[in-house]
DNA sequence: TTTAAAATATACCATACGGTATAGTCATTG
DNA sequence: CAATGACTATACCGTATGGTATATTTTAAA
């Protein structure tokens, strides 16, 4: 692996665990085994080293995530597809999407937050999209679909968070409950 | 207002808006118009500093908590019941709960984690122990009181993070609303 | 084989960090 | 009045921070 992507890896295990502003160059390049010019050769700062972290993931993210959004007419079935696609993805990369997660409720003047803002924005475009279709079809969904985007990626991050903690597991069946939650409470 | 409150305030304000590890001690006392020995008078460390806030605006925030937690034999009734306080409290101390919910979804090995950290049990116990009191009468919520607690803080967080982002208002509605989703799902 | 550019190391910079030793100030109390 | 203890300012400590000037090595093309 050149060093690059060596970087990479170990400035996304040490932001996951522990922050960003809590981890200093020294640590990520001594944990790369090389010195600091060589990161500063590749990305320039540490910010911009914090940015190509982010794009490199989000891309992959993204490819993932906007297939799978696709309204396809029936919106429980285009909700367990996305789920699905984010529960798949987080599992994979546990790592960055804690990361992703903190980042997004980090403070609003925090230099993390401002780095994953746009990518935010842009799940919630998604998000909204999906529940404008679906209002043709459910007329009562009118007007509410920024409301209905924000709180069912914040009931998918919910979930992705329990597993994260290891409270519980993803697998289909989380899935199936998750969005089976989301649309018909907690009893049925 | 003493030197004591003006730190703990200043503080609050800076944490919130920057982050904890983003901002300096010299950066809170010139906020706080003092010098660096009194802070280090009144609260010992940063660290100290932090626990002091989060212990002050955690003893106010469980005081409203707890009584509203307290399982009526209606588990719809006591879910309003308890977002209903949670929604005010955030509203009436935004700055504090935006640092209490970055704090909580920040990287495990952080500070600010491990400072909130036992409140946070301490939520998830009160709600635990409303489901299993609900799951007396319902018996399909048996022995997954741990994941319902876990969800449905994570929706009430979802709506006040609504909030605090001025996607939406919190107003009585808000609250039966937050609360009949997650009973009956998207539609009803 | 020369040459140029990319990649990497040594050693350093100014600054900001959390924290403190010392010397008071000031109100309360005996 | 004397003295005590809570409180606060000046000036400083060692260290870690993000970042870089310079020099050297490696790589690949001409």
């Amino acid at each position: 692996m050149d060093n690059n992507s060596v970087i990479l890896v170990c400035a996304l295990q040490l932001f996951s665990q522990k922050g960003y502003n809590a981890v200093g160059v020294q640590e990520i390049v001594d944990a790369a085994g090389i010195t600091k010019p060589t990161l500063y050769h590749y990305f320039g700062s540490k910010r911009g080293l914090l940015d190509s972290l982010l794009a490199e993931y989000m891309t992959g993210f993204f490819r993932v995530i906007e297939p799978a959004a696709e309204y396809d007419g029936d919106i429980t079935n285009t909700l367990n597809k996305i789920t699905f696609a984010y529960f798949n993805y987080a599992q994979k990369h546990k790592q960055f999407y804690r990361l992703a997660l903190s980042s997004w409720f980090a403070p609003p003047d925090s230099e993390v937050f401002n780095a994953i803002l746009p990518y935010m924005q842009r799940q919630q475009k998604l998000m909204e999209g999906i529940f404008l279709n679906a209002a043709k079809q459910h007329g009562n969904m009118k007007n509410r679909h920024e409301v209905y985007a924000y709180a069912f990626l914040g009931m998918i991050n919910t979930y992705i968070g329990i597993a994260l903690n290891g409270v519980t597991k993803i697998d289909d069946n989380t899935v199936y409950r998750v969005v089976h939650h989301y649309m018909h409470g907690i009893f049925s």
